[in-house]
DNA sequence: ACCTGAACACCGTTCAAGT
DNA sequence: ACCTGAACACCGTTCAAGT
């Protein structure tokens, strides 16, 4: 920024100047919009991704975003879906241990939205974009493989879908706000006459996020499947 | 509460208080705050609550709020925890059915916020406040006389927040776009070779949330009791 | 103690206009 | 085709001031 102005060589020649920023500068495109808008929402949340803000990282007038996108609308519809790409595993040879996959592609899931803590809220209020689908459809395959009746199938879907995205909007929102936790805890504890069963069991201390996802995945699979 | 309002024995007709209420508004109080932002937020949805239109309604100036509250932050807060309330059914005789405590107090959690179609989303992001604290001690309680081990108890309390919690928000924000829906559903239909397992069942149609959430309940709490 | 209007520092987006 | 600045219609909130 600062260099951009600094241009001590007095009148250089407007093409050079003007070849010297594109070069810096890449023209607009959908993909730099929506890369940079995830990089955005990364560092600074829902409510830190601003038009005027955006158009700033780009390096352009903020109505330019308007020609390659409706509305702001669109930006986030377009950041989610492409932090969802789902990269399968390398193929596992004997792939009969549909239980593991299962548990890979739901922990990959979970772990893929708290890279980016503002996508897991923003997923059940969207229309559901192809990569979400992809991975609803290869979740729909190893459950039927596994030996659920078409007639569960979608219950089965369906409250795995609620259990990770209850989870992971829950665990992307307690991490933004560890303070507020302790304070919640303290409270709790001066009021341990109200709540006995939850002070006892120290649920708001619980810090063992991944392993308290594993195994409340590992009983919901046990419900689920016929034994 | 008009009743509280409406005190003033003997002063005027029904109809001169009406016109008087009418006239000039009774006071603000941080009650009938909430109370309003409540109904702004059912009308309106998340993004309808404006401190103006609040004002408005309430037939104050926009500025007189912030003696009541710091911020819009703080109307949230209360609002929510506000629709959260239980109210416990009149105690059953043999409180030996955990089972069918359990699933009232989840189902009942679920219609609640389902009332309220805004508050499910809101609930994660935000510090608990005493009525929700107060279902999950229930709700402790109930798993702990079921049988579940002190060691497995917030595993399963989180189970069941997240299926709930992922389940509620997923069911309100699919309710307020039902031509999406039925868009998604033809986009998949056309795309029938990619998502083939998921077009089979026809996921993005069935319409039975009740029962789905019911039976998805079912199974997870065959995983979390000790059989 | 309680309420108010004016004003500030923002927003998303429309529009007419430039290349 | 692609980009722009000015302008509009909003927001939440600060402030000095009223009762």
């Amino acid at each position: 920024m600062a260099a951009k102005r600094s241009g001590a060589q007095g009148k250089r020649s407007p093409r050079t100047d003007a070849s010297l920023r594109s070069v810096q500068e890449p023209p607009l495109s959908l993909e730099r919009i929506v890369a940079t808008a995830v990089e955005l929402l990364d560092a600074e949340g829902v409510d830190g991704l601003k038009m005027r803000r955006l158009a700033d990282r780009l390096g352009s007038g903020a109505m330019s975003l308007y020609w390659h996108v409706d509305n702001k609308e669109e930006v986030f519809d377009l950041a989610l879906d492409s932090v969802l790409e789902y990269r399968a595993p390398p193929q596992t040879v004997e792939s009969q241990d549909w239980r593991g996959e299962v548990v890979h592609m739901l922990e990959d899931w979970r772990a893929s939205m708290l890279r980016h803590p503002w996508s897991a809220s923003l997923l059940p209020r969207r229309a559901l974009g192809p990569n979400i689908l992809s991975r609803l459809e290869r979740l729909s395959k190893a459950l039927s493989r596994a030996g659920v009746a078409d007639a569960d199938l979608n219950v089965a879907i369906w409250s795995l879908w609620n259990y990770v995205i209850g989870a992971t909007i829950t665990r992307a929102s307690f991490d933004l706000s560890d303070d507020d936790r302790a304070a919640a805890q303290q409270r709790l504890t001066r009021l341990s006459e109200r709540y006995p069963t939850i002070e006892r069991t120290r649920l708001l201390l619980d810090n063992d996020w991944d392993g308290a996802f594993r195994k409340g995945l590992d009983f919901l699979l046990d419900g689920l499947t016929p034994r």
